[in-house]
DNA sequence: TATAAATAGGATAAAATTATCCGAAATAAA
DNA sequence: TTTATTTCGGATAATTTTATCCTATTTATA
């Protein structure tokens, strides 16, 4: 469904946000031991998360990543998606056409639409607040 | 969503069946132009789904890919998507994890499900049948 | 100002996916 | 039986994704 370096972009995001919270920044070594994932490449997406303003990172010592606490209700898993792996998902052809719409549609069309707006509506009502809640209340995890 | 193999492969089982419906049987040459796939590769794919009986081939002279009529109406995509993707689609975490489930879920396990679910069902429930019929009316294309 | 700590970013490597090529094996028809 | 046709399958190449490494740059503090 998404890209490794979209699902890792995904837990960072929720993993900063609950430090966040707590007036606390942290490193890609300490995210990517959270939430299981290769620091260097996280680094890297966490560079990506930062261009498209989803996260902020501040150098030097006693810096480290983090969330403004004010937006941490308003970021969707729809904007990490989009900036991590582009719109496709949410506009692609299930069959990889390049032009597939109402007047030109590939076979499966309406019955990927369909499932796809779901998607899409989710991931635009998601935020990252309630995934941290989540997460904090022992009530999902980001590893086994 | 699906590989570029999984896509291939959807739409070169569509085009056999509308074929296969008239008598006829249909050659890698002739199916990759048709779908608008690499010739090489698609008849890689073709392999496999003999390998998984959900299409059959006749070597030699006047051979080619052909599915049992009597059979059209019974194959379902998720039959051809789980010969070429695994099933991962239908049971992977959403985030990666390799063991998320209600027990131990990850953060978007249960809006995940729900999607996936859907997902499911509607593959389970699209036979070749059906696209072959649409194809054939003119309703839906395989190319630009 | 010097130093230590931290992110940024370029170069490179490894792995997976997508794609091509070619000879072997099978088969229908002449 | 021979020939032409066609799928099968192994080897290889190209591309994309995933991952690592190293140096430059920035910044807080001593």
């Amino acid at each position: 469904m998404f890209s490794k370096a979209c699902e890792y972009g995904i837990k960072a995001a929720i993993f900063i946000a609950i430090n966040s919270k707590e007036g606390k920044r942290v490193s890609p070594k300490e995210i990517s031991e959270e939430i299981d994932s290769p620091q260097a490449f996280t680094a890297k997406i966490l560079q990506e998360l930062v261009r498209h303003k989803i996260v902020s990172s501040v150098k030097g010592a006693y810096g480290g990543f983090e969330i403004d606490k004010t937006r941490i209700d308003s970021i969707k898993l729809s904007q990490i998606v989009k900036a991590i792996d582009g719109d496709k998902i949410f506009n692609g052809c299930g069959l990889g056409m390049e032009i597939c719409n109402e007047n030109h549609p590939c076979p499966v069309h309406d019955k990927f639409k369909t499932i796809r707006d779901e998607l899409k509506y989710m991931l635009e009502h998601t935020s990252l607040q309630e995934l941290a809640l989540s997460i904090k209340a022992g009530n999902s995890f980001f590893k086994v």
